[in-house]
DNA sequence: ATGTCACCTGGTAGGTGA
């Protein structure tokens, strides 16, 4: 089984580029953020046609996220139970005996901000939602965009980005308390290549001088942790003409 | 080099968020 998460800026410009990777990379499930589509106007017959299933949760201009399947995904959620949210950022489902939450994690601004304060309020009811469900779900994978660069070794200048949004200490404390859930950083499960980054900003050539930050997660339960046999970045796409400024990630179970 | 992109409003540019 496979399964990835793609952060798309846009499902409007990127649905082609979604079908191309999808044909290439027949996953068993995607999960994408800042989809940017109001409901109605989500591109699931096309993804039909390719042969994904689609749930999705948006909102105009910003946020929104889908889960793709090739199964039908039951128990589906928007959004975080209990907590009241404006913004479309996470949906979750079951499919084939694996609980899916995929989520688009507040990007934070500036640390001093009132959407730092969202970002720190969001993680805390996020992990508090995800001890329940793994509680009733022991095979339970939480991936997306999650805005925060985990460890120096997650960012190619540790020492400008020190303190920076992304890497502060309060969202790295947010991020370990996740995997203090029991939860595993896929992505470290393996020897990777050296400056591995799933996201580039679009400005100074960010990508050409590859200079990025590991800030899209895959995060599996122990349960799929002794399943997981391959986590990966793909850049592909990023070298795509129009490319989403972040790259998927992908995960391999037995 | 703050060297970009996407989306909105309200218009042939400017603001916002990332």
């Amino acid at each position: 089984m496979q399964l990835a998460t793609w952060n798309v800026n846009s499902l409007a410009v990127r649905l082609p580029q979604v079908l191309a990777w999808l044909a290439e990379h027949p996953v068993d499930v995607l999960v994408l953020q800042e989809t940017k589509l109001t409901d109605d106007k989500f591109p699931h017959a096309e993804l039909a046609a390719a042969g994904w299933q689609s749930q999705w949760h948006g909102q105009r201009t910003y946020n929104g996220v889908a889960l793709l399947s090739r199964s039908t995904a039951t128990d589906v959620v928007r959004n975080i139970p209990g907590f009241d949210d404006e913004q479309a950022r996470v949906i979750a489902g079951t499919v084939d005996g694996v609980r899916v939450i995929g989520g688009y994690f507040p990007n934070g601004q500036a640390p001093d901000s009132d959407k730092f304060a969202y970002k720190m309020r969001w993680m805390s009811a996020l992990r508090e939602w995800v001890n329940d469900e793994l509680a009733r779900h022991p095979n339970l994978v939480l991936m997306g965009d999650f805005n925060v660069a985990p460890e120096d070794r997650d960012v190619h200048d540790p020492v400008a980005w020190a303190g920076q949004i992304h890497c502060t200490p309060e969202e790295r404390a947010q991020f370990a308390a996740l995997v203090e859930l029991g939860l595993a950083d896929a992505f470290r499960l393996f020897e990777q290549p050296p400056k591995s980054w799933s996201w580039w900003d679009y400005r100074n050539l960010a990508f050409r001088k590859n200079q990025g930050l590991r800030i899209d997660h895959i995060l599996v339960s122990p349960a799929l942790k002794a399943r997981t046999t391959a986590c990966i970045i793909d850049k592909a796409p990023r070298k795509n003409e129009r490319p989403s400024d972040h790259a998927p990630v992908l995960l391999t179970l037995d």
